[in-house]
DNA sequence: TTGTATCTGTTCAATATGGAACAGCTTGAG
DNA sequence: CTCAAGCTGTTCCATATTGAACAGATACAA
């Protein structure tokens, strides 16, 4: 287990791992995976995966750390882009850049990110996830003024994040046909509009 | 250049070799990717590439060559399965099996056989192709009545040769959207009934 | 011309991966 | 229950791949 990481083998053998998990796991739900399976479908020796792993669970656990660390540069990629506020945003049409990001990146990954999103997923990926939401989405809409709320701010925040992963949810399993661009504006007003108006289901004198 | 081909590691960088060519040639062509390119699109040392191959172009010979072994490998399964000739065939309403195990075997390979066959692809290898066409085609026709041909046999064949070459290329640049046993059988009528009654464009009067 | 840059083949020692075998464990059929 | 089959970790030596450096070729701009 002493592998020095900047070896191109190591990069190679970790990814190829990496896909053959996203396969089976689509196929059969990561409780069924063996590791036979696993360095079958990604054709490298079986001894080869304990080098790098001590099991399939380290295995799920550092795929899905590598993610979060990538979404974590992302953030640092977009903080200078972002306006004061919400409403400035909106009143350029354009969404917030980190969820815009956010979605570029998801697109890159979508078949690890459906999958560990998805059905036979990770719970825990899912409140991380959220995690990373809420960083970026609330520190924009707190600011405006906390006191005239009529919901309990945990509500409210459950309500919008959960709401955002929702929509990430539907994006990835619908084949991500909206462009990341697209897909955030969507978020976007559904959130600064809410939800019944976004939807064209209430006039705006209402 | 001693390596023993049974290593799983040498069938895997093959792969990535080769699957590196089909991508490369899809974007700019044979004639304009370097040993660099390809190794950096493979994801492997530049001098692995070397212990396998002299240079592109006899990797480029190489994949056609066993493309063509598999080809070979293909007629050996499905002489069993080929009635006396064409007219036994088309009354059962089934293809030769041989030309639908093609089509199989080319839907498996098709973003290769789609490159080499292709606008930037290798003639000579069309050629190649052609001829095992008319092994597995001409066996079965040219039994029935050579005496009362009207038109030389090797136009004839040229022609009906081509004509099937020409159906491939169709359908991978197409997407390969038909069956393999479908598009098979589209081949097989154009041949036996002839281009214009098959198009329905003539009654079965005339 | 001279340089600057990139590609080509080739070599080397270091090392990650290969195949194979092993005992221990679980699972399911007879 | 017993047996067979499959999976898990682990180990061994053999070897394919790695990164690096090298000289020579080609192309292209100063």
């Amino acid at each position: 287990m002493s592998l020095n990481n900047t070896d191109r083998r190591i990069r190679r053998t970790k990814r190829m791992i990496r896909d053959a998990l996203t396969e089976l796991m689509e196929d059969k739900g990561f409780d069924a995976i063996t590791v036979r399976d696993l360095t079958d479908k990604a054709d490298i020796n079986r001894g080869t995966f304990y080098l790098h792993y001590k099991d399939k669970f380290a295995l799920l656990e550092q795929c899905e750390g590598e993610v979060l660390e990538e979404l974590a540069q992302v953030q640092g990629h977009v903080k200078e882009l972002q306006l004061a506020n919400f409403y400035e945003h909106f009143h350029r049409g354009e969404p917030l850049p980190f969820i815009v990001k956010l979605f570029e990146y998801l697109k890159e990954n979508g078949a690890f990110m459906r999958v560990i999103l998805g059905p036979n997923g990770d719970p825990l990926f899912q409140v991380k996830m959220k995690d990373i939401l809420a960083e970026h989405l609330l520190k924009h809409m707190v600011k405006k003024a906390r006191t005239e709320m009529e919901v309990p701010f945990e509500y409210f925040k459950a309500y919008v994040i959960s709401a955002h992963l929702g929509v990430i949810q539907e994006w990835l399993f619908s084949g991500m046909k909206e462009s990341p661009k697209e897909i955030a504006m969507t978020a976007f007003k559904l959130t600064f509009l809410g939800p019944r108006r976004a939807a064209g289901l209430v006039s705006d004198k209402n």
